[in-house]
DNA sequence: ATACAACCTCCCGTAGGGGGAGAGTCAAGG
DNA sequence: CCTTGACTCTCCCCCTACGGGAGGTTGTAT
């Protein structure tokens, strides 16, 4: 019988590790004094000690391991439990790959870079969402003004209020000077009839989207696409649908283009590749 | 001013989480009502919450992205912070396809089996080792017993008694039907004089060696080297020093080969490659 | 007999929150 | 004005696989 100092000589684990073995029950010793309280394990638990080891170096819980130990380790069970590890690990590598991918893009950036970027890019998931909306072509993004004054005169017509901030869709694919396909957008809870001008729908969710926060004057809201574009090109991602405009801080006088306290957020569908 | 579930909207960030940025002070509310307690948050957060999540997502931890945002983003800083993380993950994508193999190669092995191995093989580490050892050529391994009787008489004459279980070293580099060329050793803590037969030195520390307990008589210790040297094999290591036999329990008789009840570690320095 | 190493239990800490209890607050509808 | 249901608050425990340390026994060597 050895005492857990000697245990943990000989099995090159410690003495915490050997006694948390013995509180999950994992590893009982094979004697405890009743009085001193003093645990003494055998020459033979070191095969199960070793097995233990041996399975939570594949990447086996300790829970696992006490389940596949305690059930005389059907091999059946070892075998699925290895292949879900082995997808599980396959997955880590990728992710990881795909994490040094990141931060090197990050550090290219702002290697290239004098002065810290204002902006940071970041990919969520956005829910579908339900909003009334109108679709108009319009000489440049600054006269939108025009579509939203219907768009709002028609839901305060029909006493219904917006469920959260409104939005413009950009629906050109490519750079325009003039004549931009534009569809505006105040997400609604409520029923609302549509009108032949006026479209009710539930705008589709979108898995992977790059968005970025500009906080400051329409006037200078050219940055922060700037920083999205590039964002999006140095970390292999391309556009996958039409740019989001969330207005969720307008300004204090409506249309107006230079207050310094709007906040809006550009988003973009992307996907990898 | 938004409250925490419409600032957790519309960022995509839980209330959970919005509440333990406050609490170790990553991201207060713009304002707390001091009456009930409500965090209200402003637009203008969504930006420093977008870096933190950016941030994140990089891998540096919130304590790191504190000290990062507190002392106003020195980009030196991040570029160091950044190069030290990208290593770090490099180290990981590295770990986990070592790990993946380790995976597949005990894949393979339970899938060749029929029945379960009786064998776990790990990796350890052993340090060097003051020892008494005596070296000589025997006809075969259970013949060592003449080595040993010497070795103990001989300590046994000094007074010095073993400080641990006694190991043999087997130096030859391929199998032999005859004429092994083995050295016993006793660990000793004590100093002790060596003589023309008897060396006392320390055993080199292996960084790596590949361990395996056989419990059952010495008789049956071969599948204990099978198994071992499989594991080598499939794992893609190779040999590299003298192989040992630690006898943790030895026989009740010295020198019987058939008790049940002895425990010896086989141990073999190995490399990658 | 006296050190002193080894051992015991108990408690706290980790990173980044999740889950839930119990109590207080807010906004809209009747 | 009142109610109801949805939010929100704080506080506490949970997760992994142990590590560190306090404060108190026990075993062993001189």
């Amino acid at each position: 019988m050895l005492k857990i100092g000697d245990f943990s000589k000989l099995s090159r684990v410690t003495v915490k590790t050997l006694r948390y073995y013995d509180e999950i029950g994992l590893l009982k010793p094979a004697q405890v004094d009743r009085f001193t309280g003093y645990r003494y394990y055998s020459f033979k638990q070191l095969p199960r000690l070793n097995r233990i080891l041996a399975l939570k170096d594949l990447g086996l819980s300790l829970e696992q391991i006490g389940r596949l130990l305690d059930e005389e380790l059907p091999s059946e069970q070892l075998r699925g439990m290895l292949r879900l590890k082995w997808a599980e690990i396959e997955g880590e590598v990728t992710e990881a790959q795909a994490h040094l991918a990141r931060v090197e893009a990050r550090l290219r950036q702002i290697e290239q870079e004098v002065v810290m970027s204002k902006y940071d890019v970041i990919i969520k998931k956005v829910e579908l969402l339900k909003v009334a909306s109108m679709r108009g072509v319009v000489p440049t993004p600054p006269d939108q003004g025009t579509l939203w004054n219907e768009l709002e005169g028609y839901l305060a017509t029909h006493g219904v209020r917006p469920a959260g901030p409104c939005l413009s869709l950009y629906h050109d694919d490519e750079y325009k000077e003039k004549d931009w396909d534009i569809e505006v957008c105040e997400p609604i809870d409520a029923e609302l009839p549509a009108s032949q001008r006026i479209k009710v729908q539930q705008l589709p969710g979108v898995e992977t989207i790059a968005c970025v926060v500009h906080h400051g004057p329409f006037t200078t809201i050219g940055e922060a696409y700037d920083a999205i574009m590039k964002w999006i090109d140095e970390n292999g991602y391309r556009i996958s649908g039409s740019s989001r405009e969330i207005y969720l801080q307008s300004p204090a006088e409506p249309g107006t283009q230079d207050d310094p306290n709007t906040v809006t957020e550009v988003q973009f569908p992307v996907a990898k590749g």
